[in-house]
DNA sequence: TATTTGATTATACATGCTGTCTGTTAAACT
DNA sequence: AGTTTAACAGACAGCATGTATAATCAAATA
């Protein structure tokens, strides 16, 4: 340990350079042959030796995760949405906001997609989102919260996303009007 | 080759018994445990030699090809479905076909779907239908070909299924009802 | 300047997995 | 009988992850 204060001082710049590097050695070959790639390549590229590789992320699996680290927080912290009146809008800034997130990097989380979990996370502020829905008689006669925040679930996942999106061929703004309408699922008729 | 006919005999009866428990032991690895089981593991709970799985599957890749072959055909042929008068009607079939045959073995399709093609294929089948539905005047007004067999594509994937089946909580009949609500996001208001 | 600290590195190793090679064995045919 | 066919088994090569140990080296301290 460090009994007396030892400040890495501007070593911390060294070290933070060969960890984003490593970073992105690994995001390039994600996106090129999946997460299937090595980590003896994932080195390779970044220039370092691959026990360094292991000694700045412990294994490949934690790699991985901070890889797909960025894109939780940008998409699950939606500050203002609390605090809107319209549970509407509310709904309609969280799809917008989805299609952001996802469209910063799909064809790193199209290769991320398969091992990774934002299937069947964050339900919780779905079903939150759905029970302020409720609250405000925005939902179908018929729909119950749940039928409701399942659905959000799959309208804000990325693998429906991407399949609208196409590779960038519609626009994020133009998968989020689809998404809006196909929300009309469980919303009531009166606009 | 086989220049004089070599019958198998008797013979294809082991054979036929050793592939379907090789299959059947890969089946539950790969519920149990995910794609990543060895080929090892799987030769060892179906009691045969690994060597032998090679024989018979070619590779690991080849195995869980046929692991999953059992759901295409079942799904993707719609013989009754093309002569179907209302192109409406045949909307309502086909997701209730995808219903059906997702809920066959969920677990199993979940684990498989990560690697597999499914969520992008068979769109000629997704177009073609939306194009007969466009011929008959049943899209909403300004609303593309294409995005209908994208959203048609997305409704009809196990993923979307699997999130609103629930592990059997929803029926499948309830699952396709919520479906076809959502497709009311490309059809005309006419009922 | 001399010492300490901690990251990087090379070498080596253990383990597990995929896929192939070579030979053996048992059943089907002539 | 003898021949043909294909499943079967042991051994092997190659590559992957992850670990242990010791050596190197630059920056931070005293």
């Amino acid at each position: 340990m460090s009994p007396r204060g030892y400040r890495l001082g501007r070593r911390q710049g060294e070290i933070d350079r060969t960890r984003t590097a490593i970073l992105s050695a690994a995001r390039e070959l994600v996106v090129e042959h999946g997460p299937a790639s090595s980590m003896g390549k994932v080195a390779e590229r970044a220039g370092v030796s691959r026990i360094t590789v292991y000694n700045q992320f412990g294994s490949k699996e934690r790699l991985l995760d901070a890889l797909a680290a960025g894109i939780g927080p940008a998409f699950g912290v939606t500050p203002m949405a609390e605090s809107s009146s319209d549970s509407r809008d509310e709904l309609r800034l969280r799809i917008a906001q989805a299609c952001t997130a996802w469209s910063a990097d799909p064809s790193l989380y199209r290769r991320l997609d398969a091992d990774r979990r934002w299937k069947s996370e964050e339900s919780d502020r779905d079903r939150a989102l759905a029970e302020r829905l409720a609250m405000q008689d925005q939902l179908r006669p018929g729909c119950s919260v749940k039928e409701a925040a399942d659905v959000i679930g799959i309208l804000t996942s990325f693998a429906v996303f991407d399949r609208l999106h196409l590779g960038g061929r519609r626009s994020p703004a133009a998968v989020a009007e689809i998404l809006m309408r196909m929300a009309g699922e469980f919303l009531a008729e009166a606009s």
